[in-house]
DNA sequence: CAGCGTGTTGAGGA
DNA sequence: TTCCTCAACACGCT
């Protein structure tokens, strides 16, 4: 699903579209949506503003506009497509929002999981307000001094697993990614992050970086559904060698690929190769 | 048809 | 306080 890039792609497209143009009007259809602030006041302080520009931060979208930000969250199906307001290029069932730009396209928001997020804050405090402000590191943007990173996990008693997937130390990595850099780590899964000596951590971390800016350069992965814009599908998916593949042999080795949930995750691995 | 998968938050426990 | 686990959210798909 969208994890760092995949919403890096997406936030690439749409910017190229609605970049320099200005809200006319904005209609809500699902109302639980919108987090903050209330229906009328988010109407009446987007309406006019001009588009700035459409960026990523981790998993987050944002919309910068004059003097305010869209933050919106796409969780597990959420997606963003310009297109004329007659024509539907999603199934209009799921459209929960949508807004009338200057061009007389409209920016629509669908969502058939209805799990995604949209919110408005000031454009200069918004980083310093959660969920924006309770983020780690980017690993494909941010300088990440090692130590730092070291001291942070070395505290953690949970498997790295999870700590992977928890925003708050790196963040962007969802579940097909950490599957992935953990077997790129020969790491187990299991093992407690506390465990991990300063090597291993570095090893993380440079997979970590490797792997998500691959995936960026290749649009993505589309597994299930992820598509960046309509019709435009990532390349990822057929370089992941162990997410998916319970079952299948390892690439190495030639062993199973396991599947063990983890926190309550779908976890793929190799036993053999990942200790 | 029942239950899985998916990311984040927040409740509740340690 | 801080850390950790897990249910809840919604619904198409298997």
């Amino acid at each position: 699903m969208p994890e760092l890039p995949e919403v890096y792609t997406v936030c690439k497209i749409l910017n190229e579209q609605v970049k320099g143009k200005t809200i006319e009007s904005f209609q809500i259809f699902y109302g639980k949506l919108l987090k903050r602030p209330s229906i009328e006041e988010f109407k009446m302080s987007v309406k006019n503003q001009k588009i700035k520009q459409v960026f990523n931060i981790a998993k987050y979208i944002i919309i910068e506009l004059e003097t305010d930000v869209i933050i919106s969250h796409l969780r597990m199906e959420g997606r963003w497509l310009v297109e004329d307001p007659d024509t539907f290029t999603w199934t209009e069932r799921h459209l929960e929002a949508q807004f009338l730009l200057d061009n007389g396209k409209m920016m629509r928001y669908y969502d058939t999981r209805k799990f995604g997020t949209l919110e408005l804050l000031p454009i200069d405090q918004y980083y310093l307000i959660p969920p924006i402000s309770n983020l780690g590191l980017d690993p494909t943007k941010d300088e990440i001094n090692i130590t730092d990173l070291y001291t942070k996990i070395h505290k953690l008693r949970s498997p790295i697993k999870t700590v992977l997937l928890a925003q708050n130390i790196l963040s962007g990595i969802g579940n097909i990614y950490a599957n992935e850099i953990l077997f790129a780590a020969k790491i187990s899964p299991f093992k407690i992050a506390n465990e991990l000596t300063r090597k291993k951590i570095e090893t993380i971390l440079s997979a970590s970086q490797e792997i998500l800016t691959q995936a960026k350069k290749s649009g993505g992965t589309t597994i299930h559904s992820f598509e960046a814009t309509k019709g435009v599908k990532g390349n990822y998916q057929d370089f992941l060698k162990v997410h998916g593949k319970v079952g299948k042999q390892c690439v190495n080795c030639n062993q199973e690929i396991k599947k063990y949930f983890i926190g309550g995750r779908g976890t793929y691995f190799c036993l053999n190769c990942q200790k």
